[in-house]
DNA sequence: CCTCTGCACAGAAACGCTTCTAAAACATCC
DNA sequence: GGATGTTTTAGAAGCGTTTCTGTGCAGAGG
């Protein structure tokens, strides 16, 4: 019986419509006397009764759940740093407001079929994660009118939705220009995925703020990575390979400049005194796993927080059009990156991931 | 009218009934002749009909969705190393079934309300991340019929779910005899978070194999932690400024073990010269930074993957007897173990967080 | 006494699909 | 040419809600 019982049963033992139960068990109980909502209350209470939510869904053509899509590109899960924390922001603001989420994980390409997976009718409006250029998530405008909003990735205005993600211009300009600061001239950048924008924004960033800060950029020093560790690693050990080095690099993401310590140890070259290395993102693991490292900190949590938000909104009004935030990053200073003259003065230290005291501020 | 377009629509265009367009579309076009299956695909086709999956689902009394919930204690997601590979490995045998994923993150400890958010017709069964003691999810027995598997966490019996988990007691045992073959006597243990089953099953394990093999266990190298990695960080700072220290200290998981490696570069104890360190689990991401952890790594991509098999089993046999699967993890030797015996031999090396040819296989 | 307003409740039509049951349409056989 | 079968198709009753539209019936006002 438990798990089963339905308002016509609550009606029944109530001894009254249907419509009678529905309208108190959805407060509204000041259309009745106080005997009939008693009645009521206490039959549904005893049938143990608890609303279906299908049935419920198709009467009132909501469904109070949101999905949350993730682009196939980011095949697992476990291993996207960045749909945890958008995931937890997003959860944050919808679980008080009673909605519910849906996890799509397309595995295929075609737009068509990722799409009739999305829009079903099963969801109310849809929170596109860090899709890449070319997802088929992009692809919406063919197959959905549904509410969306993307976040993780600052899309050019044509695909006419709205987006909320960090600001990666600001961000990498801030950082490059302190690394500039610390009076370093001789900068490697190593380049994210390129499918991403975010690595074409932030390769960007970094050539402006040396340009206009006169410095030359050598294109030698500019390496391809992919976000992934390994990547950061491998551009680092063709870097220092080279007849001439830089004296800093920035990653164009936290991994990425774990890898590059992760060469530079097996290397046996000492971070920050003959290289400094700068990442973006403070990924939780990364400050978590004791890698003191230079970087820019930016609310992940926050801009999921605000996606799911800004969803509720356009659903709930219907308000459709387009809307972008950006939101800033900070520069967290920490020990990977030193002063550019210090360098000739320092002892050779021994191999160590980190020196405890390599920088100030 | 795209996203729009129904049934009715379809047979309207088509010629026909509604039935008769439903039991094509479902593929069921056996039944019918040539001529009349073409003419209700192509009107499908021109409408962009697709099929509205909250009637359907109201219809069949199956919503070919299965829910994820979260114990309330693991209050964000993205700190919980443990549920991306096992929400990985459930997407994966889910996806080609085409059944999908509702998250449930429920923010109360109150089983009632919990329950009324898990089963409350919107799912066909549920799987449990990791309950902990006193969880709300455990409590099903009163409010719910739901299929249900358990993972992470190896229950009593008595509560009579299936589960899906690693054999802790066995990878613990196994950990436990490999540092004992390496000559460590004195062995040190950090315990994890007492709410989880997995602490006591793997302090357990630890325990009875020392004392097979009549290695006495001191009480005061045996300290508490909470899975954490500062949980990990504070034990060791306990245990290293005791007068008698350990040889080899066991962390339940690898983030404590990570935590001692911090307290232990803090102190200038070099790894493993001085003190080695085994953690449990092989995390992706303490793997992935380059810590070169003794650790026993399990697949629990494979639980979530099992849990859903098993899941999607109950629910289409309606066979409900409870069933638990121990998967065996294995151990993984790295770097941060050393033979006992050959302490006194090595010169002290400087501090580095780990010593690049420290132990053997 | 009769209409009018307001209150307390009920009927019934959706929502979009599935599926059981049955009815036409057509062929087969003696 | 009817009894019998076999396809092929349609009708209609759900599934469990919500919500629009009423309907009695009280008391108030004329």
């Amino acid at each position: 019986m438990r798990g089963k019982a339905t308002l016509r049963d609550v009606a029944e033992r109530a001894g009254c419509s249907i419509t009678t139960s529905s309208n108190i068990l959805q407060g509204r109980s000041h259309l009745y006397k106080e005997a009939m909502v008693q009645r009521v209350l206490s039959a549904a209470q005893e049938l143990g009764y608890r609303p279906n939510s299908v049935a419920r869904s198709l009467a009132r053509r909501r469904t109070a759940t949101i999905g949350v899509a993730l682009d196939p590109h980011h095949t697992r899960l476990t291993h996207n740093f960045y749909a945890h924390d958008v995931l937890d922001g997003i959860l944050a603001y919808l679980e008080p407001r009673n909605y519910d989420i849906r996890l799509i994980t397309p595995r295929t390409s075609d737009p068509a079929t990722v799409w009739r997976r999305i829009d079903n009718g099963s969801i109310d409006g849809v929170i596109l994660v860090a899709p890449v250029m070319g997802s088929p998530l992009l692809e919406w405008q063919h197959y959905s009118t549904l509410p969306i909003v993307a976040v993780g990735s600052t899309l050019p205005e044509e695909y006419l939705l709205s987006q909320v993600d960090i600001d990666n211009d600001a961000a990498m300009a801030a950082l490059t220009e302190w690394v500039l600061q610390q009076g370093h001239r001789a900068i490697g950048f190593i380049k994210g995925h390129p499918l991403h924008w975010s690595a074409h924004q932030r390769e960007r960033a970094f050539r402006r703020v040396m340009e206009q800060h006169g410095v030359p950029i050598r294109e030698e020093w500019i390496l391809q990575g992919d976000y992934g560790s390994e990547s950061g690693a491998l551009a680092a050990e063709q870097l220092l390979r080279l007849p001439e080095r830089p004296t800093a690099v920035i990653a164009a993401n936290d991994e990425m400049a774990v890898g590059v310590t992760q060469t530079c140890r097996a290397l046996e070259i000492p971070i920050p005194d003959v290289l400094s290395v700068a990442g973006f993102d403070d990924s939780y693991w990364v400050q978590r796993m004791g890698f003191q490292l230079t970087t820019v900190q930016h609310d992940r949590y926050q801009v999921g927080y605000l996606a799911a938000q800004i969803l509720l909104h356009q659903i709930e009004t219907g308000e459709t059009r387009p809307q972008r935030m950006l939101l800033p990053g900070t520069l967290v200073v920490r020990r990977t990156v030193a002063l550019a003259h210090a360098l000739a003065a320092l002892p050779t230290p021994p191999t160590a991931l980190i020196t405890e005291g390599g920088s100030r501020q």
